[in-house]
RNA sequence: GCUCCGGUAGUAUAGUCCGGUCAAGUAUAACGGCCUCUCGAGCCGUGGACCCGGGUCCGAAUCCCGGCCGGAGCACCA
């Protein structure tokens, strides 16, 4: 990071719209300001920038749902700011600017002054006098102006190259009747806008390091006119890339709107890309975190692909998670001629013995023992052939009919199996099952039993499911509820 | 249209500032093999990239110019 010795201490902050939960596409900006803050041993601040009430709406369960999407993540701020509590300070910087004569208040319709500006030519609220300014300023508080009358506008340089630049505004009126504050009510019909508060925030909060969109650019450049009129020296500032995720689109209003019309069940939907929907399919933060990191601050645009994601996850998951058997689709199989008791101990992890076993006893029965296995091993079946229960014993098929597969024993020994180069495949016995539903990434619903081992799962256990993926488990009570994170 | 960025294998990243050691490293995905009582993991191997065109130079992924492509901003949004 630049110049990071410059400063006593590293400050950073992530300081998002109340207005959405977080997704990935905002993990950049937390990640990498929490690292630094971390690396070099500073700060890390959380600040609520909520103050449009009209058209970016806080709501006010996203201040809580943030906070914990950072827990999660491991970003825990070490202070936390809300900017609707600090309009007292917006007004008082502003009253400071227009003192000097830094800032006007402008009260040309906005068309006006846009083909002003665009000709590079000033309006006539420009070279009104500082105790005019002041008087207009008194006015926009008391409520002389209605919504729109009039803005105050910081002075930059009138025929700066990007017309964004010229005289851009800083504060505006909101009818705090029509559009309350869910935090402050109507208590405020002046709000400050995005450069005058971020700017004034950063400064005072002694932030030194902004990591930020490429998207916020021009405020740069606009909010350095503000720190120059001020006397302040503006922040280091890296600027990164927008983040794509293929097949998932990171935009807030487009998840917003799905959920308000129903397309999805929630903001955990699987198929979104929100941290709640990472968290409930059983992505690591750990993976989040190694990923973006390893993607780092550069300003050109990446697309990251899934598999990605999930290669990163698996290699957290893999050597932690338990594995079960789970049967997709369950068809019956019977096995004829089971010779005797045969107890099947079954490892949960297949490389850590010491994390323990689960064992199932198969006996005789008069017809024919009775199994679960998926549907895809049924299909895949063809009579004379071999089939190896895993860690059990070796069948051969007999023959297949409409809902059944008939099997006789064959023999013990896994070598058999080999010889025969069968196919391994994961099994249940019938009447062990436990019903089990597998929410889909794509949110449908692959139904089918799990072992009965299984009952003792806990919620936010994440586990694999051999041959079939990893898994986190969502509720485990009549039936358990699985959400598939990958293979 | 105007003002800024950026462009290394399928994806992502290292190298670019301070030209040579880069006939370009790594991860992941793909493919082949080994191992394994999972279609997982592990191990070994293979293929795969400097946007294009000029210029400077003994030498350019790296510097310069032009083009093409992509992105962002141009809000009384953040």
């Amino acid at each position: 990071m630049p110049n990071v010795d410059k400063y006593k201490q590293v400050v950073t902050r992530f300081s998002p719209n109340p207005d959405c939960v977080l997704h990935l596409g905002s993990a950049r900006a937390i990640i990498l300001s929490h690292e630094y803050a971390r690396l070099y041993k500073g700060k890390f601040i959380l600040r609520f920038e909520d103050t449009d009430p009209k058209v970016k709406k806080p709501v006010l369960e996203f201040y809580n749902r943030i906070r914990e999407d950072l827990d999660w993540l491991g970003c825990k701020a070490d202070e936390e700011y809300i900017q609707s509590d600090r309009l007292p300070i917006y007004y008082k910087y502003a009253e400071q600017l227009l003192r000097e004569g830094n800032a006007y208040v402008c009260t040309c319709p906005p068309e006006h002054f846009r083909e002003k500006s665009l000709a590079k030519e000033p309006c006539d609220c420009r070279k009104q006098s500082a105790e005019e300014n002041i008087k207009r300023w008194q006015r926009m508080l008391d409520g002389g102006y209605g919504e729109g009358e009039a803005v105050v506008r910081i002075k930059t340089d009138i025929e700066h190259p990007n017309p964004a630049v010229r005289d851009w505004p800083a504060l505006r009126i909101i009818d705090p009747e029509k559009y309350p504050h869910p935090r402050v009510g109507s208590k405020y019909r002046v709000w400050p806008l995005y450069n005058i508060a971020a700017g004034v925030d950063d400064y005072l909060l002694g932030v030194t390091h902004i990591i930020r969109g490429k998207e916020h650019l021009t405020n740069q450049v606009r909010q350095e006119y503000m720190y120059k009129h001020l006397g302040w020296k503006y922040p280091e500032t890296i600027h990164y890339g927008r983040l794509k995720i293929t097949g998932a689109f990171l935009s807030k209003s487009k998840i917003v709107q799905g959920i308000r019309e129903g397309v999805y069940t929630g903001w955990d939907d699987p198929r979104l890309a929100t941290f709640a929907a990472l968290r409930k399919r059983g992505i690591t933060p750990e993976a989040v975190k190694k990923m973006i990191i390893d993607v780092g601050p550069k300003t050109a645009d990446v697309t990251l692909s899934w598999e990605n994601l999930y290669a990163y996850n698996r290699k957290i998951l893999d050597p932690e998670s338990a594995r079960y058997f789970f049967v997709s689709e369950p068809t019956k199989l019977k096995v004829k001629a089971v010779p005797k008791v045969f107890t099947a101990k079954l490892p949960l992890h297949p490389e850590k013995p010491e994390m323990g076993f689960r064992e199932y006893n198969v006996t005789p029965e008069a017809e024919a023992a009775v199994f679960w296995i998926a549907k895809r091993d049924a299909d895949a079946a063809e009579p004379g052939k071999m089939l190896r229960f895993m860690e059990l014993f070796n069948v051969k098929i007999e023959s297949l009919c409409a809902d059944f597969v008939e099997a006789m024993f064959a023999s013990e020994a896994y070598e058999d199996a080999r010889k025969a180069k069968a196919k391994l495949i994961h099994w249940i016995l019938e009447g062990t099952e436990v019903p089990c539903r597998v929410v889909m990434p794509d949110a449908s619903v692959n139904d089918g039993v799990a072992e009965s081992a299984c009952k003792k799962l806990k919620p936010d256990d994440v586990i694999q499911f051999e041959r079939f993926g990893f898994v986190r488990v969502d509720e485990n009570d009549a039936e358990l509820t699985v959400y598939y994170a990958h293979k």
